[in-house]
DNA sequence: CATGAATGAGGCTTCATTCAT
DNA sequence: GATGAATGAAGCCTCATTCAT
């Protein structure tokens, strides 16, 4: 997950930083102790960053396009039925996350430093552009889907995009609370009903 | 929102700090902050509450119990017909939510305080119940509705449940984040999605 | 050994404060325990004593005076032989202390407060004419020793009386610190050395 | 008295503690108050020592193997004559204690915190085991005198030693309280008796 | 009189950041 | 460049003391 060219030193710290802000939150988390990780002297952080906010922050821009990048690709992995891409995409999400292990606290220290660091404006754009850019991949989804025919006319894409970004996400966060939830079933599960309300003109309602 | 007996310190410490620690985080608040939010002493807040992190979970408590008494109540008012009362609980939530203004920061506080506090079991166990018994009460109307034919019988209520769970959690997420995003209109059409998905008995894959 | 009118709150404050400052020091005690052990308020302390350090001050004179009783009795119980009398002394002294049990611990806090307190010089003072009486009532019996014939006339009782009552002192806190240490029988067999010293005129260098 | 290499920070700290510690005891010395002594900042003092207690306790360390060097060398100096090694000894003490002027006080607060503070167990053990180390020293001597035939055969030599001992500390402690007192006489004056007492060998009692 | 709620000064300790080497 | 010693601001928490009831 965390792979950069090893000698680069910016990097370095980088990944030290993962590893520690991870386990300790961002008010937790030392620059002594960081270096330490990294393997260098407390002021050399210095040269690289300007400041622990900072630093804090391109640990999140790292985690967040990492993320973003796995999904851009296992959207337009599959081709085809756009119904089992999104099972797909899914499936990948969920793991990745599971594959993340501790660093999953990150995402809820990046919420909590978008709601109340020093430089949260920073954080809720990024955050807010993040979503918005997640949100237009399974849009796009969603209307291929439409413009199939696998999926009904009369959708909002949008709306379902959101939501479904969301779920997944929640569905994580649920995960991380409660050992004996398993978010990718639930996920699959919960994406079929979704699937069927997307193509079955029904009259629910 | 935050609505105590006005003269029972106890509780207008705890609104001090409900706004304090929505406005500064927990780890940006400071109990000199909090008291002179509440108009007293920085000694007082001792007697009430035995440190800082207890005084956080105290607010985490009230605010989830708060919670959960509306979604209880929502749940319970209508009468009839399951759809409707899931949107009706959409309906609610949101606008719950959307009440609470900057509170809501509170929220992404108590997800960081669960990763990476030095309570952070205490929340953790906190959450995963309180999220339990969400899915719970969502499971049942759902149950309900499949009870009633509303729905269909093989769907997997309790994963249907923990996504609606999760995807409230998310949509208001994002629509903090975000200005644009309306999570009320996005999760009513979402939720049209998704009912269609219970009822109607498709092929969808 | 603290005994008072047990009715006389005076009485049952100091008897509280007795307990207290033994136990965990002059800086470890709070009002708050002193008046929780005497059963009292906190504010009912300071319609007694004004302020912690005259409490303190007040449990040193009762201590000291207490002490300063006993042995005055104790000297005086006995008639007759000199030797007897000092060899008595020690005895009923080592008793007392060791019937002191963790009431002991006072008196290093008394010394500590002598040398460091606000009020230090009142402590001062006080350690200084209570040593200068204690010596005296041993000189009183070494002289009364000399003059009966029983011991030498060239020693110097004021030298010797000084140097067993720090003798009595310091063998006390030796068996404090250490559990193997038998204060009344070192005692007894050094006072023997002495009072051969007394007695003999001999040709020591 | 306080002598280490100027510009070792350790030492630099060590020295400015012995003063702050001596003129307001342990609980009257501020960390603040060290670091200004030391004319460093309060922050430093941690990168040398953990806490207040473990500076406080390696004064202790410092000023107690301080003294414990002294008697020995002092012990060792001279050769031959048993009783005269004794009275160089007294002497050495009591000008030793006279030379550290306000720093005597320390040792008053070393006792209180064996008594009653957080640390007292580690002081305890110290204190004891330096009083054991001493008494043996001192024990060592009269031994030595008896072999010599100095001294008689039948004294209880490990009594004597501890009486002596303490009887130097508690000879200090008068002379501290009471400006009138001569310790060094005093104790020089006893010690004749005490040396009578070992050497005579007569009927006293 | 007795109380204990309220106070705020004061102290230990942490740690981001700087800077001389 | 890299380092880590030094700093001091900042914050949690305790507790002697006061005073309204």
């Amino acid at each position: 997950m965390t792979s950069f060219k090893p000698d680069d030193k910016h990097h370095r710290i980088l990944e030290a930083a993962v590893q520690v802000f991870a386990r300790k939150g961002f008010a937790g988390a030392s620059i002594a102790a960081i270096a330490a990780q990294a393997g260098i002297g407390k002021g050399t952080v210095y040269s690289y960053f300007p400041s622990k906010e900072d630093l804090f922050f391109e640990v999140f821009e790292w985690f967040s396009s990492s993320l973003a990048d796995r999904a851009r690709v296992d959207a337009a992995a599959l081709s085809g039925n756009v119904a089992d891409r999104l099972v797909a995409l899914n499936d990948s999400l969920m793991a990745s996350w599971q594959s993340m292990g501790d660093i999953y606290t990150l995402v809820m220290e990046f919420w909590s430093a978008s709601a109340a660091s020093k430089i949260r404006s920073r954080f809720k754009t990024a955050f807010r552009d993040s979503y918005r850019n997640f949100r237009q991949l399974v849009d796009a989804l969603l209307q291929e889907g439409v413009a199939r025919g696998e999926f009904r006319q009369d959708i909002d894409t949008e709306a379902v995009a959101a939501a479904l970004v969301g779920t997944w996400d929640a569905l994580f966060l649920q995960a991380w609370f409660d050992p004996r939830f398993d978010p990718l079933i639930t996920g699959r599960h919960f994406l079929q009903v979704v699937l069927q309300g997307l193509s079955c003109s029904g009259e629910a309602k």
